[in-house]
DNA sequence: TCTTTTTGTAGTATAAACTCTACACGATTT
DNA sequence: AAATCGTGTAGAGTTTATACTACAAAAAGA
């Protein structure tokens, strides 16, 4: 029996997504979480087929979630979910172990097709996708600033360039604030900038936030 | 009879909120819409009772389609839905004629209640939105939020936005730092704002800089 | 495979920034 | 004329941020 995991803060969306999944498998199971403490748990006490997850809850990112869940269940397909089209996020979260990343405005349409396509152990690219991992493969040498980052690293300059301050920070993701101090300062090393105001810059210029 | 019209171009949210609606109300009916033009032509040739708009729509906005719903049917309410929390759409939005705005994050526990209120011809206004309407109301029409600042405010502000710290500004400017803070402090009351971030933001979308 | 680099994480000590409060002085309102 | 407001200016005390350092685990390179 198919049984399909929603990680998702937002209820609504783990409602329509679960009436997709039903029109196209009346009988599947399908769980829903809000969190990732709650998707970490169930995957880690129940047996699901498949897992679909937000990029951006609360608390620790789908990313950190998607490592998490690949050290206890590595066989788990993971499809990740975002908001955000051009996403940045697409490279890491396949380099992460995902099986598939799916943009919401497309969702609709994609997803019986990723879910077919993972559930045969393959990856689930969309061309768009394809064509960004193509990009990064023979490019490499031209690669932009921010994509020097890590991931820990980029989930801070997102939420620096946003304006919290370090102490926001450091409460939003469960660190010390000399931590996320750490991460600031090699942020600015990496980039080649000297203070928040040019990073917020960079990334409005660049629509990251 | 109930009937409710769903405009919002992800298919993901319009199922799942409308599964909500149902949920409490079995025998409502449920339109759904993707688009500007869609919602129009719906609201034109249809008598729906209440309208649930989603702000952010690909082509003209979600503000540009509630004015023109209350141009050609002045008296259907219509409920805002958007993304994004700390919006400064709110207000535009409530100006507008809306009968209330609802953030995605919480409309899972709003919406019945915003049908409800919206039913006996009341707005719908959360305490945060409240909040926001009463910081408007002693204010300064027409003004932009900068042109509230005094001048050696400004000068501070131009400063701050461009990145300087407080103590690079007050060597500059020759003060000591806890005048420049006390002015910073100032800037952010009256521009209503929270984060050098935001400011720089500001500042940049406006070419202050 | 072994070594080097990167990444994720903090502590300690210090520096910087913020909050709150205050006060003077000219402008505006009553 | 008196009271209030807006502006320019800071100090004291508290909170926050930063620099420097460190170290283990993971990744990358040789």
């Amino acid at each position: 029996m198919l049984k399909i995991l929603i990680a998702d803060d937002h209820a609504i969306v783990r409602k329509g997504l679960k009436q997709i999944l039903l029109e196209e498998y009346p009988s599947a199971v399908i769980g829903e979480v809000a969190d990732t403490e709650g998707l970490l748990a169930e995957v880690i006490s129940n047996s699901w087929n498949i897992v679909v997850c937000d990029m951006n809850m609360p608390g620790r990112s789908g990313l950190d979630a998607l490592n998490q869940i690949k050290q206890v269940a590595p066989d788990i397909p993971v499809l990740i979910m975002s908001m955000y089209p051009e996403d940045q996020y697409a490279l890491r979260v396949l380099k992460a172990g995902a099986s598939g990343y799916l943009e919401k405005e497309t969702i609709h349409d994609d997803i019986i097709k990723a879910i077919q396509t993972v559930q045969l152990g393959k990856k689930f690219i969309t061309p768009s996708i394809a064509e960004k991992l193509a990009d990064a493969f023979h490019d490499n040498s031209g690669k932009l600033p921010h994509e020097l980052l890590s991931d820990r690293e980029f989930d801070v300059f997102k939420l620096i360039a946003s304006g919290k301050s370090v102490s926001e920070i450091a409460g939003k993701l469960s660190l010390s604030t000399t931590t996320v101090s750490t991460y600031r300062a090699r942020i600015l090393e990496k980039m080649g900038i000297r203070s928040n105001a040019e990073l917020t810059r960079y990334a409005l210029e660049r629509k990251l936030i």
